[in-house]
DNA sequence: TATCTTATGTAACCTAAGTTGCCTTTAATC
DNA sequence: GATTAAAGGCAACTTAGGTTACATAAGATA
C-alpha cells in the first residue's frame, strides 16, 4: 500500500497547476497508482473500462486494431495527459475502441469513472481539462490521417523515427523492423528496405534491435 | 429579418428535445440562422471562426486538405449536430483545421462563440450536448482511419457510395467522378475503372453525372 | 444542326509497396 | 564452442493504384 504522501505528491506535480485545490483533495481520495513496464499493454480493444488513467511521467502508445489483429499507431499519451477516448468509453459504457501499450516504464494515476460526472458539474478546471484533452487528441487523429492519406511510407517512417526520438529522449531507438511495421501498418521486409535506404542516405545507423539517428 | 417566432420553431425542433428550457431561451435571443446550397463552401481551411453552426436541416460534408490542396473526406454532419472541431478553434482562437461543404440545400443555427463557455459552466445539458458530438466526432474520425489504413479502394468507394444512399436519402447519386475521387483521395481515371467495375458487377448503373445503386 | 464543354472510357505504362522464399548475422543459452 | 532462435538482408515477383494520353459521348449553347 502506498502512502497517501507520496500519492499526494504525484497528483500535485502532475496536476496540480492546472486543477483547483478542492478537487485535488477529492482526487486523493480515490486516486490507485499503477507502475507498467515496457511493452505491458495496458487496455484491450473491447475491454469494459471502470478507471481513467492519467499519466504521471513514462509514455503510452495509443493504436487502431482491425479484426485481423493489424494495427495503426493513433498517437502517444505523455506526462499530463489523459485519454479522452477512455472518458467516452466510460461515461458511455461502451468497451474500448483502442488498444494502450507502455512504451516504457511508466507512472500512471487511475480514477474511477462514476467520479467524473460529478467532477464535471462541480469544476470549472475538471471541464477544461477533459476539453483539452478531446481537443489535443482530435488534433491528433487529424494529423494521423494526414500521414496516412498524404504522406508516402518513406517520409512517414522518417517521422516516425524522429517522434521517438523526441519522445523517449535518445537518439537510439530500441525497435525491431517488425515493430516498425506493425505501427505503420506495413510489412518488415518493406521497413527493413526503406531503413535500408535512410542508412545508405547517412540519416541513421542500422544495428540489431537498434537504429541510431544522426544529426537529430 | 427573420421572425423570432420563426428561430423559435427551429431551435426547438433540433435542440428541444435535447437541452433546458433557460438555455433554448438564451439560444433564441443569440441564434442566427444561415441557409446554404449544395456546393458551398461553409468554411475554408484556415478560416478564423466566431460562430458555431448546429446543423437543423441538410448536411455537411467536413474534410481535410493539405497544402497543395489535396482533400480527403472526414465525416458528415446532419441534423441536429454540430462539429466540435469548430468549437475548438473558436474557444482555442486557433484558425479553422478543416473544410466544410454544404452537400444539399441545408439550413444552419448558428451562435457566437463567446457564449459557449458560460454555458458550458451553466447548463448540464450544454456539456453534455457538447461532450456527446466531441465523443461521436472522435469515433468518424477512428472510423475514417480504418477505412484509409485498412481497406482497399474497392471496398472504400462501396462504402463511401452506401453512404451517400444513406445521407441524401436516394440511390441516384449526382456526383462526377472527379468528385469522388477527390473525396477518397484518388484520381479520376482509377474511380472510373472502379466503377465501372462495379457496374459489370450489377451492383451500379452509370450515367453521366449519375450514379444509380441497385439493390441498396 | 453545328459547336463547344465537360464527363467518361480505355489502353499502356509506371511505381510504391506488399509477398515469398531463402540466406546471413547476432546474440542468447546450453 | 555448439546450438538455437530471433533479427535482418536481399532478390524476384506481384499487385493496387496512379499517370499520361487520347478517344468518345452527353449535354449545353449558339
Amino acid at each position: 500500500m502506498l502512502s497517501q504522501e507520496y500519492k499526494k505528491e504525484l497528483i500535485d506535480q502532475t496536476l496540480g497547476y492546472l486543477l483547483e485545490d478542492d478537487l485535488l483533495a477529492e482526487m486523493l481520495l480515490v486516486a490507485k497508482v499503477r507502475e507498467t513496464h515496457a511493452h505491458e499493454i495496458i487496455v484491450h480493444v473491447g475491454d469494459a473500462l471502470q478507471m481513467i488513467p492519467i499519466v504521471v511521467n513514462g509514455s503510452i502508445k495509443v493504436s487502431r486494431e482491425n479484426e485481423s489483429g493489424e494495427e495503426i499507431l493513433l498517437y502517444y499519451i505523455e506526462g499530463g495527459d489523459t485519454c479522452a477516448m477512455t472518458l467516452q468509453c466510460c461515461t458511455r459504457k461502451q468497451n474500448s475502441q483502442i488498444k494502450a501499450t507502455s512504451m516504457e516504464s511508466s507512472l500512471l494515476l487511475m480514477f474511477p469513472v462514476d467520479h467524473m460526472e460529478k467532477w464535471m458539474d462541480t469544476y470549472k478546471s475538471w471541464r477544461e481539462f477533459i476539453l483539452q484533452s478531446y481537443q489535443g487528441r482530435m488534433m491528433e487523429l487529424l494529423d494521423t490521417i494526414d500521414q496516412i492519406a498524404f504522406m508516402r511510407l518513406d517520409e512517414r517512417l522518417l517521422k516516425y523515427l524522429n517522434d521517438q526520438v523526441k519522445l523517449l529522449g535518445t537518439t537510439e531507438i530500441h525497435h525491431t523492423h517488425q515493430e516498425i511495421a506493425d505501427d505503420l501498418h506495413s510489412s518488415r521486409v518493406v521497413i527493413s528496405r526503406l531503413l535500408k535506404q535512410l542508412e545508405n542516405k547517412g540519416i541513421i545507423s542500422l544495428h540489431r534491435n537498434r537504429i541510431i539517428l544522426k544529426d537529430f
